[in-house]
DNA sequence: TACTATAAATAACA
DNA sequence: TGTTATTTATAGTA
Protein backbone atom coordinates (compact mmCIF):
# COMPACT_ATOMS: atom_id res chain seq x y z
CA UNK A 1 0.00 0.00 0.00
CA UNK A 2 1.37 3.36 -1.12
CA UNK A 3 2.13 6.01 1.18
CA UNK A 4 0.37 9.18 1.16
CA UNK A 5 2.40 12.37 1.56
CA UNK A 6 -0.73 13.63 3.96
CA UNK A 7 -2.29 16.59 3.93
CA UNK A 8 -0.04 19.30 2.35
CA UNK A 9 -0.20 22.84 2.63
CA UNK A 10 -2.28 25.01 0.23
CA UNK A 11 -2.74 28.91 -0.59
CA UNK A 12 -5.94 30.01 -0.73
CA UNK A 13 -6.64 30.56 -4.33
CA UNK A 14 -9.26 29.51 -6.51
CA UNK A 15 -8.27 26.09 -7.39
CA UNK A 16 -8.05 25.26 -11.11
CA UNK A 17 -8.99 22.12 -11.81
CA UNK A 18 -12.70 21.48 -11.79
CA UNK A 19 -12.79 17.79 -10.03
CA UNK A 20 -10.32 18.56 -7.24
CA UNK A 21 -12.22 22.16 -6.51
CA UNK A 22 -15.77 20.03 -6.57
CA UNK A 23 -13.76 17.19 -3.66
CA UNK A 24 -12.85 20.06 -1.85
CA UNK A 25 -15.97 21.73 -2.06
CA UNK A 26 -17.76 18.79 -0.78
CA UNK A 27 -15.52 18.00 2.20
CA UNK A 28 -14.98 22.06 3.22
CA UNK A 29 -18.68 22.48 3.08
CA UNK A 30 -19.02 19.29 5.65
CA UNK A 31 -16.89 20.38 7.61
CA UNK A 32 -18.02 24.51 7.61
CA UNK A 33 -21.66 23.03 8.37
CA UNK A 34 -20.29 20.62 11.05
CA UNK A 35 -18.83 23.90 12.61
CA UNK A 36 -21.67 26.11 12.70
CA UNK A 37 -23.86 23.46 14.20
CA UNK A 38 -21.17 23.19 17.11
CA UNK A 39 -20.96 26.75 17.76
CA UNK A 40 -24.47 26.87 18.03
CA UNK A 41 -24.79 23.72 20.52
CA UNK A 42 -21.59 24.84 22.88
CA UNK A 43 -22.37 28.50 22.75
CA UNK A 44 -26.23 28.75 22.43
CA UNK A 45 -25.58 31.47 19.18
CA UNK A 46 -28.21 31.84 16.17
CA UNK A 47 -26.49 31.66 13.79
CA UNK A 48 -28.14 30.69 9.71
CA UNK A 49 -25.37 29.55 6.91
CA UNK A 50 -26.06 29.15 3.40
CA UNK A 51 -24.13 27.78 0.62
CA UNK A 52 -24.73 27.71 -3.08
CA UNK A 53 -22.29 25.43 -4.48
CA UNK A 54 -20.49 26.48 -8.11
CA UNK A 55 -22.86 24.30 -9.69
CA UNK A 56 -25.80 26.24 -8.20
CA UNK A 57 -26.73 23.43 -5.53
CA UNK A 58 -27.86 25.01 -2.21
CA UNK A 59 -27.31 24.40 1.75
CA UNK A 60 -28.26 25.41 4.15
CA UNK A 61 -28.09 25.34 8.39
CA UNK A 62 -30.28 27.27 10.92
CA UNK A 63 -30.13 27.80 14.29
CA UNK A 64 -33.00 27.97 15.43
CA UNK A 65 -34.09 28.08 11.61
CA UNK A 66 -32.34 29.86 8.63
CA UNK A 67 -35.44 31.89 8.24
CA UNK A 68 -35.59 33.47 11.98
CA UNK A 69 -31.78 34.27 11.83
CA UNK A 70 -32.45 36.34 8.30
CA UNK A 71 -35.46 37.76 9.70
CA UNK A 72 -33.62 38.71 13.06
CA UNK A 73 -30.54 39.73 10.83
CA UNK A 74 -32.70 41.96 9.01
CA UNK A 75 -34.32 43.43 11.68
CA UNK A 76 -36.07 46.50 10.83
CA UNK A 77 -38.39 44.58 8.48
CA UNK A 78 -41.82 44.73 9.77
CA UNK A 79 -42.78 40.82 8.95
CA UNK A 80 -41.14 39.14 11.38
CA UNK A 81 -43.56 36.80 12.76
CA UNK A 82 -44.68 33.60 11.23
CA UNK A 83 -48.00 34.92 10.67
CA UNK A 84 -50.40 32.70 8.89
CA UNK A 85 -52.90 35.71 9.09
CA UNK A 86 -50.20 37.75 8.01
CA UNK A 87 -49.74 35.43 4.81
CA UNK A 88 -53.68 34.93 4.18
CA UNK A 89 -54.30 38.42 4.24
CA UNK A 90 -51.30 39.25 2.14
CA UNK A 91 -52.90 36.11 -0.60
CA UNK A 92 -55.93 37.68 -0.48
CA UNK A 93 -54.76 41.46 -1.49
CA UNK A 94 -52.77 40.39 -4.17
CA UNK A 95 -55.73 38.58 -5.37
CA UNK A 96 -57.82 41.44 -5.33
CA UNK A 97 -54.80 43.44 -6.86
CA UNK A 98 -54.33 40.74 -9.37
CA UNK A 99 -57.56 40.99 -10.74
CA UNK A 100 -57.88 44.77 -10.68
CA UNK A 101 -54.86 44.88 -12.57
CA UNK A 102 -56.26 42.46 -15.38
CA UNK A 103 -59.77 44.24 -15.76
CA UNK A 104 -57.45 47.58 -15.90
CA UNK A 105 -55.90 45.96 -18.94
CA UNK A 106 -58.67 44.85 -20.13
CA UNK A 107 -60.26 48.28 -19.95
CA UNK A 108 -57.42 50.22 -21.67
CA UNK A 109 -57.45 48.05 -24.28
CA UNK A 110 -61.09 48.36 -24.92
CA UNK A 111 -61.18 52.36 -24.39
CA UNK A 112 -60.09 52.97 -28.15
CA UNK A 113 -62.62 50.79 -29.53
CA UNK A 114 -65.20 52.22 -27.13
CA UNK A 115 -64.01 55.50 -28.14
CA UNK A 116 -64.18 54.96 -31.83
CA UNK A 117 -67.28 52.87 -31.78
CA UNK A 118 -69.77 54.73 -28.89
CA UNK A 119 -68.48 58.41 -29.44
CA UNK A 120 -67.96 58.35 -33.47
CA UNK A 121 -70.65 57.79 -35.69
CA UNK A 122 -69.88 55.22 -38.51
CA UNK A 123 -68.86 58.37 -40.70
CA UNK A 124 -67.46 61.83 -38.70
CA UNK A 125 -69.70 64.24 -40.47
CA UNK A 126 -72.75 62.48 -38.77
CA UNK A 127 -72.63 64.80 -35.66
CA UNK A 128 -75.53 66.20 -33.81
CA UNK A 129 -74.94 70.76 -34.72
CA UNK A 130 -77.89 71.49 -31.90
CA UNK A 131 -75.11 72.59 -29.45
CA UNK A 132 -73.35 75.12 -32.07
CA UNK A 133 -73.38 78.66 -31.15
CA UNK A 134 -73.00 81.46 -33.52
CA UNK A 135 -69.02 81.21 -33.10
CA UNK A 136 -69.38 77.79 -34.04
CA UNK A 137 -71.63 78.48 -37.16
CA UNK A 138 -68.98 80.86 -38.11
CA UNK A 139 -66.49 78.23 -38.45
CA UNK A 140 -68.69 75.72 -39.91
CA UNK A 141 -69.20 78.10 -42.68
CA UNK A 142 -65.61 78.22 -42.89
CA UNK A 143 -64.73 74.66 -42.92
CA UNK A 144 -68.00 73.81 -45.58
CA UNK A 145 -65.73 76.17 -47.54
CA UNK A 146 -62.90 74.01 -46.99
CA UNK A 147 -64.54 70.68 -47.66
CA UNK A 148 -65.81 71.94 -50.71
CA UNK A 149 -62.55 72.27 -51.88
CA UNK A 150 -61.14 69.34 -50.33
CA UNK A 151 -64.26 67.26 -51.77
CA UNK A 152 -63.56 68.62 -55.30
CA UNK A 153 -60.01 67.47 -55.27
CA UNK A 154 -60.47 64.11 -53.53
CA UNK A 155 -63.37 63.89 -56.29
CA UNK A 156 -60.79 64.92 -58.64
CA UNK A 157 -57.93 62.51 -57.86
CA UNK A 158 -60.90 59.69 -57.95
CA UNK A 159 -61.21 61.00 -61.90
CA UNK A 160 -58.09 60.48 -62.30
CA UNK A 161 -57.75 57.17 -60.85
CA UNK A 162 -60.61 56.08 -63.28
CA UNK A 163 -59.19 57.73 -66.38
CA UNK A 164 -55.31 56.09 -65.82
CA UNK A 165 -56.28 52.67 -64.67
CA UNK A 166 -58.35 49.88 -66.62
CA UNK A 167 -58.34 47.96 -63.33
CA UNK A 168 -60.34 50.11 -61.33
CA UNK A 169 -63.71 49.92 -59.52
CA UNK A 170 -65.19 52.84 -61.49
CA UNK A 171 -64.08 51.74 -64.86
CA UNK A 172 -67.12 49.73 -64.89
CA UNK A 173 -69.44 51.91 -64.51
CA UNK A 174 -69.09 55.56 -66.06
CA UNK A 175 -71.66 57.01 -63.39
CA UNK A 176 -70.64 54.92 -60.13
CA UNK A 177 -71.75 55.51 -56.68
CA UNK A 178 -72.12 59.30 -55.32
CA UNK A 179 -71.14 60.55 -58.90
CA UNK A 180 -73.76 62.26 -60.99
CA UNK A 181 -73.66 64.03 -63.86
CA UNK A 182 -72.55 67.63 -63.84
CA UNK A 183 -75.32 70.18 -64.36
CA UNK A 184 -75.03 72.52 -66.36
CA UNK A 185 -72.40 75.26 -65.06
CA UNK A 186 -73.58 78.76 -65.30
CA UNK A 187 -70.26 79.98 -64.20
CA UNK A 188 -67.74 77.77 -66.02
CA UNK A 189 -65.96 75.14 -63.94
CA UNK A 190 -62.73 75.00 -62.86
CA UNK A 191 -62.55 71.20 -61.94
CA UNK A 192 -60.45 69.13 -64.23
CA UNK A 193 -62.65 65.90 -63.49
CA UNK A 194 -62.15 64.21 -67.23
CA UNK A 195 -65.63 63.37 -68.90
CA UNK A 196 -68.14 65.74 -68.04
CA UNK A 197 -68.75 64.50 -63.80
CA UNK A 198 -68.78 66.20 -61.44
CA UNK A 199 -70.17 65.82 -57.64
CA UNK A 200 -72.90 67.28 -56.93
CA UNK A 201 -73.42 68.28 -53.26
CA UNK A 202 -77.08 70.49 -54.02
CA UNK A 203 -75.23 73.75 -53.07
CA UNK A 204 -75.45 75.12 -56.18
CA UNK A 205 -72.74 74.06 -59.01
CA UNK A 206 -69.45 73.96 -58.19
CA UNK B 1 6.18 27.70 33.81
CA UNK B 2 3.58 25.31 34.05
CA UNK B 3 2.60 22.85 31.15
CA UNK B 4 -0.57 23.09 29.25
CA UNK B 5 -2.54 19.79 28.89
CA UNK B 6 -2.77 20.53 25.40
CA UNK B 7 -6.18 20.35 23.38
CA UNK B 8 -8.57 17.94 25.29
CA UNK B 9 -11.80 16.47 23.35
CA UNK B 10 -15.06 17.97 24.41
CA UNK B 11 -18.27 17.13 24.74
CA UNK B 12 -20.64 18.89 22.46
CA UNK B 13 -23.11 20.36 24.57
CA UNK B 14 -23.65 23.74 26.02
CA UNK B 15 -20.85 25.11 27.83
CA UNK B 16 -22.16 26.04 30.99
CA UNK B 17 -19.42 28.28 32.61
CA UNK B 18 -20.40 31.77 31.18
CA UNK B 19 -16.14 33.02 30.84
CA UNK B 20 -15.77 30.09 29.25
CA UNK B 21 -18.40 29.73 26.68
CA UNK B 22 -17.34 33.24 25.83
CA UNK B 23 -14.11 32.42 24.89
CA UNK B 24 -14.99 29.60 22.48
CA UNK B 25 -17.09 31.50 21.18
CA UNK B 26 -14.87 34.01 19.94
CA UNK B 27 -12.46 31.19 18.61
CA UNK B 28 -14.60 29.29 17.24
CA UNK B 29 -16.49 32.11 15.75
CA UNK B 30 -12.90 33.19 14.20
CA UNK B 31 -12.09 30.26 12.78
CA UNK B 32 -16.03 29.39 11.22
CA UNK B 33 -15.95 32.90 9.31
CA UNK B 34 -12.18 32.01 8.37
CA UNK B 35 -13.33 28.64 7.13
CA UNK B 36 -16.52 30.03 5.47
CA UNK B 37 -14.70 32.98 3.29
CA UNK B 38 -11.57 29.91 2.20
CA UNK B 39 -14.55 28.14 0.84
CA UNK B 40 -15.87 30.71 -1.14
CA UNK B 41 -11.94 31.68 -2.95
CA UNK B 42 -10.89 28.22 -2.92
CA UNK B 43 -14.21 27.02 -4.93
CA UNK B 44 -16.38 29.79 -5.75
CA UNK B 45 -18.97 29.15 -3.59
CA UNK B 46 -21.61 31.82 -3.05
CA UNK B 47 -21.99 31.96 1.09
CA UNK B 48 -23.65 33.66 3.76
CA UNK B 49 -23.30 33.32 7.25
CA UNK B 50 -25.29 35.21 9.96
CA UNK B 51 -24.17 34.56 13.99
CA UNK B 52 -25.36 36.32 16.97
CA UNK B 53 -23.67 36.21 20.11
CA UNK B 54 -25.55 34.73 23.07
CA UNK B 55 -25.06 37.97 23.82
CA UNK B 56 -27.22 39.65 20.85
CA UNK B 57 -24.01 40.73 19.04
CA UNK B 58 -24.68 40.00 15.25
CA UNK B 59 -21.72 38.75 13.19
CA UNK B 60 -22.21 37.77 9.27
CA UNK B 61 -20.08 37.19 6.29
CA UNK B 62 -21.05 37.11 2.50
CA UNK B 63 -19.78 36.17 -0.92
CA UNK B 64 -20.53 37.96 -3.07
CA UNK B 65 -22.69 39.37 0.01
CA UNK B 66 -24.82 38.52 2.76
CA UNK B 67 -27.99 40.42 0.81
CA UNK B 68 -27.64 38.44 -2.75
CA UNK B 69 -26.96 35.28 -1.15
CA UNK B 70 -30.17 35.67 1.27
CA UNK B 71 -31.64 36.97 -2.01
CA UNK B 72 -31.08 34.05 -4.16
CA UNK B 73 -31.86 31.91 -1.38
CA UNK B 74 -35.42 33.40 -0.78
CA UNK B 75 -36.36 33.48 -4.66
CA UNK B 76 -35.93 29.56 -5.04
CA UNK B 77 -37.09 28.93 -1.55
CA UNK B 78 -40.00 31.09 -1.05
CA UNK B 79 -42.60 28.85 -2.72
CA UNK B 80 -41.90 25.95 -0.39
CA UNK B 81 -40.38 27.73 2.64
CA UNK B 82 -42.28 28.30 5.59
CA UNK B 83 -43.86 31.18 6.22
CA UNK B 84 -41.36 33.95 6.58
CA UNK B 85 -39.58 33.56 3.33
CA UNK B 86 -43.82 33.15 2.19
CA UNK B 87 -44.43 36.43 3.45
CA UNK B 88 -41.85 37.97 2.11
CA UNK B 89 -42.03 37.34 -1.20
CA UNK B 90 -45.67 37.83 -1.02
CA UNK B 91 -44.88 41.28 0.03
CA UNK B 92 -42.78 41.36 -3.12
CA UNK B 93 -44.64 40.51 -5.49
CA UNK B 94 -48.10 42.46 -3.87
CA UNK B 95 -45.56 45.13 -4.63
CA UNK B 96 -44.74 44.57 -7.90
CA UNK B 97 -48.41 44.24 -8.41
CA UNK B 98 -49.54 47.35 -7.30
CA UNK B 99 -47.19 49.24 -9.21
CA UNK B 100 -47.90 47.89 -12.07
CA UNK B 101 -51.78 48.84 -11.76
CA UNK B 102 -51.11 52.35 -11.40
CA UNK B 103 -48.88 52.18 -14.27
CA UNK B 104 -51.88 50.89 -16.39
CA UNK B 105 -53.82 53.14 -14.47
CA UNK B 106 -52.36 55.76 -15.31
CA UNK B 107 -51.89 54.58 -19.25
CA UNK B 108 -55.14 53.85 -19.21
CA UNK B 109 -56.06 57.67 -18.59
CA UNK B 110 -53.50 58.65 -21.13
CA UNK B 111 -54.74 56.48 -23.77
CA UNK B 112 -58.27 58.34 -23.13
CA UNK B 113 -56.91 61.41 -23.45
CA UNK B 114 -54.88 60.94 -26.43
CA UNK B 115 -58.01 59.24 -28.11
CA UNK B 116 -59.92 62.07 -27.32
CA UNK B 117 -58.12 64.75 -28.33
CA UNK B 118 -56.37 63.14 -31.59
CA UNK B 119 -60.17 61.99 -32.54
CA UNK B 120 -61.80 64.58 -31.97
CA UNK B 121 -60.16 67.81 -33.10
CA UNK B 122 -61.71 70.93 -31.61
CA UNK B 123 -64.31 70.91 -33.88
CA UNK B 124 -65.79 67.89 -35.58
CA UNK B 125 -65.77 68.95 -39.07
CA UNK B 126 -62.10 69.43 -39.11
CA UNK B 127 -61.36 66.02 -40.30
CA UNK B 128 -58.97 65.04 -43.48
CA UNK B 129 -61.10 63.92 -46.53
CA UNK B 130 -58.15 62.11 -48.24
CA UNK B 131 -59.24 58.93 -47.01
CA UNK B 132 -62.92 58.77 -48.50
CA UNK B 133 -63.93 57.01 -51.37
CA UNK B 134 -67.07 57.50 -54.15
CA UNK B 135 -69.12 55.72 -51.67
CA UNK B 136 -68.01 57.73 -49.11
CA UNK B 137 -68.28 61.27 -51.02
CA UNK B 138 -71.53 60.14 -52.19
CA UNK B 139 -73.00 60.12 -48.19
CA UNK B 140 -71.36 63.02 -47.69
CA UNK B 141 -72.98 65.06 -50.16
CA UNK B 142 -75.96 64.02 -47.96
CA UNK B 143 -74.83 64.23 -44.98
CA UNK B 144 -74.10 68.25 -46.14
CA UNK B 145 -77.77 68.33 -47.27
CA UNK B 146 -78.71 67.50 -44.12
CA UNK B 147 -76.04 69.78 -42.90
CA UNK B 148 -77.54 72.54 -44.50
CA UNK B 149 -80.83 72.30 -42.93
CA UNK B 150 -80.01 71.66 -39.63
CA UNK B 151 -77.43 74.43 -39.80
CA UNK B 152 -80.66 76.40 -41.09
CA UNK B 153 -82.52 75.30 -38.34
CA UNK B 154 -80.10 76.12 -36.14
CA UNK B 155 -79.15 79.65 -37.42
CA UNK B 156 -82.93 80.37 -37.05
CA UNK B 157 -83.37 78.97 -33.64
CA UNK B 158 -80.20 81.62 -33.24
CA UNK B 159 -82.02 84.48 -34.39
CA UNK B 160 -85.75 83.27 -32.46
CA UNK B 161 -83.76 83.70 -29.16
CA UNK B 162 -82.08 87.39 -29.89
CA UNK B 163 -85.58 88.42 -31.05
CA UNK B 164 -87.23 86.98 -27.55
CA UNK B 165 -84.51 87.89 -25.23
CA UNK B 166 -82.81 91.10 -24.37
CA UNK B 167 -79.65 89.51 -22.51
CA UNK B 168 -78.72 87.15 -25.19
CA UNK B 169 -75.09 87.70 -26.34
CA UNK B 170 -77.32 88.06 -30.02
CA UNK B 171 -78.43 91.41 -28.31
CA UNK B 172 -75.38 93.77 -28.32
CA UNK B 173 -74.43 93.17 -31.29
CA UNK B 174 -76.98 93.23 -35.28
CA UNK B 175 -74.28 91.75 -36.40
CA UNK B 176 -72.74 89.15 -34.32
CA UNK B 177 -69.64 86.71 -35.25
CA UNK B 178 -70.30 84.01 -37.91
CA UNK B 179 -73.63 85.94 -39.34
CA UNK B 180 -72.69 88.48 -42.01
CA UNK B 181 -75.57 90.45 -44.27
CA UNK B 182 -76.89 88.30 -46.70
CA UNK B 183 -76.72 88.66 -50.17
CA UNK B 184 -79.74 89.56 -52.23
CA UNK B 185 -81.25 86.53 -52.77
CA UNK B 186 -81.90 85.88 -56.94
CA UNK B 187 -84.43 82.52 -55.99
CA UNK B 188 -86.21 83.89 -52.94
CA UNK B 189 -84.84 82.69 -49.55
CA UNK B 190 -87.08 80.13 -47.16
CA UNK B 191 -85.67 81.48 -43.97
CA UNK B 192 -87.75 82.48 -41.30
CA UNK B 193 -84.60 84.47 -39.89
CA UNK B 194 -85.57 87.79 -38.94
CA UNK B 195 -83.77 91.20 -39.59
CA UNK B 196 -82.77 90.16 -43.05
CA UNK B 197 -79.90 88.32 -41.61
CA UNK B 198 -78.83 84.86 -43.19
CA UNK B 199 -76.02 82.43 -42.38
CA UNK B 200 -73.67 82.24 -45.89
CA UNK B 201 -72.14 79.58 -46.31
CA UNK B 202 -70.51 80.16 -49.32
CA UNK B 203 -72.00 77.37 -51.76
CA UNK B 204 -75.15 79.52 -53.13
CA UNK B 205 -77.77 81.14 -51.80
CA UNK B 206 -80.03 79.50 -49.03
C1' DT C 1 -15.34 7.41 -1.70
C1' DA C 2 -11.64 5.74 1.95
C1' DC C 3 -7.10 6.32 3.83
C1' DT C 4 -3.15 8.73 5.98
C1' DA C 5 0.13 12.04 6.85
C1' DT C 6 0.06 16.46 7.98
C1' DA C 7 -1.80 21.22 8.40
C1' DA C 8 -5.06 23.81 11.12
C1' DA C 9 -7.93 24.57 14.78
C1' DT C 10 -8.52 24.98 19.39
C1' DA C 11 -9.06 23.45 24.82
C1' DA C 12 -6.64 24.28 28.63
C1' DC C 13 -3.72 27.04 30.88
C1' DA C 14 -0.85 31.17 31.74
C1' DT D 1 -5.05 37.60 24.74
C1' DG D 2 -0.80 34.26 23.89
C1' DT D 3 1.19 29.55 24.17
C1' DT D 4 1.17 24.67 23.85
C1' DA D 5 -0.39 20.08 23.54
C1' DT D 6 -3.72 17.77 21.22
C1' DT D 7 -7.66 16.98 18.50
C1' DT D 8 -9.78 17.76 14.16
C1' DA D 9 -9.99 18.76 9.43
C1' DT D 10 -8.48 17.76 5.12
C1' DA D 11 -4.84 17.48 0.73
C1' DG D 12 -3.04 14.09 -1.75
C1' DT D 13 -3.35 9.49 -3.09
C1' DA D 14 -5.26 4.80 -4.17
Amino acid sequence: MGKSKGRQKIEIKRIQNEDHRQVTFSKRRKGLFKKASELCILCGAETALIVFSPAGKVFSFGHPSVNSVINRYMDRSSVTQNNDGAIRELSRRLTEVNEELEAEKRKGLMILDEVKKEKMPQFWWEQPIDKLDVNDLKQLKMAIEELRKNAMKRAEELMMMEASSSSSFLAFNPVPLGVIPARQDERGSTSIIPHGFSLDFGFGNI
